[in-house]
DNA sequence: TCGGTTTTGACCTTTACTGACTTTATTATA
DNA sequence: TATAATAAAGTCAGTAAAGGTCAAAACCGA
């Protein structure tokens, strides 16, 4: 049950990996050849897939010989990430804490397991307990995500120091 | 004399039974049509016949070319945990979490980061939040914690197969 | 006839995809 | 050298295609 998203998704990713240093240049029409699709499909999928909080950072320039730069950024550590959301990050929405988790797993800092047990707690399980809640305490749930994210990752931190 | 609803669950298990890997993925809709009854039909089987409890984990995804998928769980791994869930899980206190944990550790189901990752979103990140909180919530607090827990635990049975 | 189980339908949310229109850069030309 | 033509990419609102939820109706065995 692939979308014609995931395809584009898999097919982009897999550039990246190929490409030496975790960066490519596409030009948007062209990928939207190949893929027979709309033009602003290709934008669709690159703010779904490929967003900050996916670990990656996308710049483009239109007009004649315009591209699409796609560029996978690296954490060498966790320090700074850990510190930018402990002040900047407080609402985090699902989507969110999903690509920051898979990022993470990407990145080697967290194992496979590590990752599904944090998006069990922060993803799934918040909404089971969310149907049952007023509305308005939206806010809240997302007050709750990041503070999740932000001690676990602190934990993470933690160990990785002791080893 | 057989409803609706176990048809819809043999066959749902046969596919299972012939699929390689304890999994399929189907579509809601096209079931129902096979059926010819209400997609919400589908929901109700998949939520009476195929939960934790009775050994299946489902995923699912809305929209375009959305899906959902079916999983089966060998039942020896599951059953003591499984029935632990069944029984405790609707209000437990930072202490009852600990000690789960702990022996979840001592068990060897999970490694010693995951155990602090548990304890951190558990314990540690939901203290943060209670402070700001209205004493009279303690209650729903309680709550959010047991389905934390309940995540994390169904996510380190599926691993415990998937590998 | 009563309580639990099944079944349905109306309405909701999420996700994917497109097309018309806009913006920006380059290139050819008067 | 302005300016028009061309060749990109961006935006956004609208539509379609899924699956989810919940309460009420229907059914059924004791």
């Amino acid at each position: 049950m692939f979308s014609l998203c995931d395809s584009i998704e898999k097919y982009l990713v897999k550039l990246i990996e190929n490409s030496p240093n975790r960066a490519i240049v596409i030009q948007r029409g062209r990928i939207a050849q190949e893929f027979d699709c709309a033009p602003s499909q290709i934008n669709y999928v690159l703010t779904t897939r490929f967003n900050v909080f996916r670990g990656f950072i996308v710049e483009s320039r239109r007009g004649g010989s315009g591209y699409v730069k796609i560029i996978r950024i690296p954490i060498d550590r966790l320090e700074p990430v850990v510190s930018f959301l402990e002040k900047a990050v407080t609402d985090l929405k699902e989507a969110d804490v999903e690509g920051i988790v898979n990022w993470l797993e990407r990145e080697g800092f967290i194992t496979e397991r590590e990752a599904r047990l944090m998006k069990a707690a922060m993803v799934t399980a918040l909404n089971n307990v969310q149907c049952s809640v007023d509305q308005s305490d939206k806010k809240n749930f997302h007050f709750i995500r990041s503070s999740i994210l932000k001690e676990m990752l602190i934990q993470v931190l933690k160990m990785d120091f002791l080893e």
